[in-house]
Formats: structure tokens, C-alpha cells, sequence
DNA sequence: AAGTCGGGGGC
DNA sequence: GCCCCAGACTT
């Protein structure tokens, strides 16, 4: 490595102190129940850009739901993407159905051990590579996340900025030179429990590190100053008329998004960009798109939702049409109780509160 | 290297 | 409002 950041530091001593800390101060989190692979990669691809405590009853019910890889294998997509409702990054989801799959069929369903086949499976990137084979393999592989960029920016007092992409490589070289040997699992664990509890993101609790003496960053008082992040830009703003339609029958019009894609393969309630058709033309220009006649009915009022790289504006309309059934299998008349069984997003179900 | 891809919670 | 979160994938 060229890089000098661990000229004088101190490793083994780092990697004791460390692994000390995390096994008296663990959190008791259902993943770390046992070492189970499959487990562990459940666990792992929910807390990507995703909370402790918001994952925790998502993958109760997930485990629950769906055992072992076989279960996950032969589960339909549907029902999957049903689970993982209101969880986000659905394609973490239908990656992971992929790769279960991929394993059951190459691999005798057992999750592989070494970093070549794991790091070819759907969904499974560097870090989470990194976490399952340390974790559940115990073998000192680097595991890089935000916290393990943000705890050793600031134990190694490194400026890069870690908002950008080539960032990344050179904390996983560094991950990859001080991961211990002896206990790879609580050494990477508690690089992202301390990230998580103690060496957070604003005001860090540097009066109860455990690598308080290892810190350059606290030594030099510039720990609040690190990690270097650069700022993102905002989201843009679509409007749409999102409709509420409804037959003589009482069943809602409702639609499969397409398959690639923001909120691929979700279920909606038709959405009419009126930015582009302006507002005056939504019921002719809903049937040329969907060969459906639907009459405008009472606005029932606006849900906003921000996603990270942009904005949703409805304004919900009720609609009357006189049409039973729909031309295709993407969309489809439903009953209000049915709806239950489709996976909607969180906008989507927002809206379900303006139905009777 | 920059964009895309969810949603919630903290302040 | 802004920021963050146990990131991966596409372009």
C-alpha cells in the first residue's frame, strides 16, 4: 500500500481495545442470534442505507416468512416484495430472491464461503461481501460501510471526501490492513456499533471511546470537523394526478409499475403526469393510454412524498368509469379488500386513506 | 465519476 | 427544511 495513513498506529493494540468494547457493549439484535449465512445476508442487505431499529421487525417477519434460502427460492416475487413493503430499495428484494435462487440451484443452497462466488451473486456488493464472509465465515475480510468510513476518517484523521466514489477503495485497503485475525466478526462489528453508538455522525461521545488514545482526530480536536462529506444536491419536483377510479362494482383500477426502474414491479394507483399533458386534457389523455373512459369526480386532497433524487406531488382524484375489466394483465379492477394482497409504496398507500 | 434507487427519524 | 442511515447498480 502506498498509502502512509498507518505509519505509527498502533493496530493490535486498536483491534484490542476495540473488540473488548463491542463484546461487553453489543446490542442484542435478532441477526446476531447465531452465525447462520443466510441470516447474516438478510440482515445485511436490509441495513443497507437502512436503520437498526427499522429493519429489526421487518426482518423478524422476513425470517419468519422465509426460514431458509429454499423458502426465499420458491417464494413468488410478489409475495416477497409484499414483505418487503414500506422497507424501500425494492430491488435489494427482487436481488436477493435472485441470488437465493442462484445458490439453490449452483450451490446445493448453501451460501458460498469464498469472495469470488459471493461477490458475483445479485445484489451483493463489497461491502456486504465483506460482511457475510467475516461474519459468518470469520475470515478478516474488509467490510465498508459509512460508520467504518467515518470512524477511521477520523481515528487516521483522513480528509478524502467520502461522498465521493473513489473514495471508498482507500478505506478498504486500510479496512483490509487492521481487520484482526483472531475475531475478523467482532473486529468489523464493532467498527460499526462504535460508528452507530459512540463515534456518531454529530457530537461523537469521545469521552466514552473505547480507541479514545488511538484517535488523531480526537487528538487534534478535529473530530467534529471529520469525516469530509460533500454536499448533495436537491431533489426535482413531478406532479402528477394520481386517480382513484372506480366501476359500478365498487372495484379500484390499480397497475403494476414496469420492471426496471423507480419502484420496479410495485403496484399503483394510475398516476397522470400533468406536467406534461396539463390538466385540462387527464380524461382523454387516460383513454388514449389506457383505453379505459373515465369521468373526474371531487379532488380529495395532495400527498407529497420525497424519495432521495426526487420529489412526488398528487393531487388524488376520485373517478367514475363504466368499464368491468381492463384490456391487460397489468392492470386489473379490484376490491378494496383485495388491494391488501398487492405491494404498494408508501405514497400509494397514503392515498388509500381517501377511499371510503 | 455521477445518477438512480425508498423511507424514516433526528434536529 | 437538511442530514443520515451496516450500499449496489447503471450509465
Amino acid at each position: 500500500m502506498t498509502d502512509k495513513s498507518l505509519q505509527n498506529f498502533n493496530i493490535s493494540g486498536f483491534q484490542k481495545e476495540l473488540i473488548e468494547w463491542y463484546q461487553a457493549n453489543k446490542r442484542n439484535l435478532p441477526w446476531r442470534a447465531d452465525q447462520d449465512p443466510y441470516k447474516v445476508w438478510v440482515s445485511e442487505v436490509m441495513l443497507q442505507q437502512t436503520k437498526v431499529d427499522t429493519v429489526i421487525p421487518y426482518f423478524q417477519r422476513f425470517i419468519s416468512k422465509y426460514p431458509t434460502p429454499y423458502d426465499l427460492a420458491y417464494a413468488d416475487e410478489q409475495d416477497v416484495l409484499k414483505t418487503w413493503e414500506g422497507l424501500g430499495y425494492y430491488s435489494r428484494a427482487r436481488n436477493l430472491q435472485n441470488a437465493v435462487r442462484e445458490i439453490v440451484s449452483s450451490y446445493d443452497g448453501k451460501v458460498p464461503d469464498n469472495p469470488k462466488q459471493l461477490g458475483s451473486l445479485k445484489g451483493v456488493g463489497p461491502y456486504t461481501k465483506g460482511a457475510i464472509l467475516s461474519i459468518a465465515f470469520n475470515q478478516p475480510e474488509p467490510a465498508v460501510d459509512g460508520n467504518v468510513m467515518r470512524v477511521l476518517a477520523r481515528v487516521l484523521k483522513i480528509d478524502d471526501d467520502i461522498a465521493k466514489s473513489g473514495t471508498k477503495k482507500k478505506f478498504e485497503q486500510l479496512a483490509a490492513a487492521i481487520v484482526s485475525h483472531d475475531d475478523p466478526s467482532s473486529f468489523n462489528q464493532g467498527v460499526m456499533e462504535l460508528g452507530a453508538l459512540v463515534c456518531t455522525p454529530k457530537e461523537p461521545m469521545c469521552m466514552f471511546c473505547p480507541v479514545q488514545d488511538y484517535c488523531r482526530a480526537y487528538q487534534s480536536g478535529v473530530e467534529q470537523e471529520l469525516p469530509v462529506k460533500s454536499k448533495t444536491k436537491k431533489q426535482k419536483t413531478v406532479q402528477y394526478a394520481a386517480l382513484l377510479i372506480q366501476n359500478d362494482n365498487g372495484d379500484i383500477v390499480i397497475e403494476k409499475r414496469p420492471e426496471n426502474g423507480l419502484l420496479a414491479n410495485m403496484w399503483q394507483f394510475p398516476m397522470v403526469p400533468v406536467d406534461e399533458i396539463g390538466k385540462a386534457h387527464i380524461e382523454q389523455w387516460f383513454r388514449m393510454e389506457y383505453g379505459i373512459d373515465i369521468i373526474l369526480q371531487v379532488k380529495k386532497g395532495n400527498v407529497s412524498h420525497v424519495f432521495s433524487h426526487l420529489r412526488w406531488q398528487l393531487e388524488v382524484y376520485e373517478a367514475y368509469t363504466t368499464s368491468l375489466e381492463t384490456a391487460d394483465n397489468r392492470h386489473r379492477f379490484v376490491s378494496s379488500s383485495e388491494l391488501d394482497h398487492y405491494p404498494f409504496p408508501v405514497p400509494h398507500q397514503k392515498m388509500m386513506k381517501y377511499l371510503d
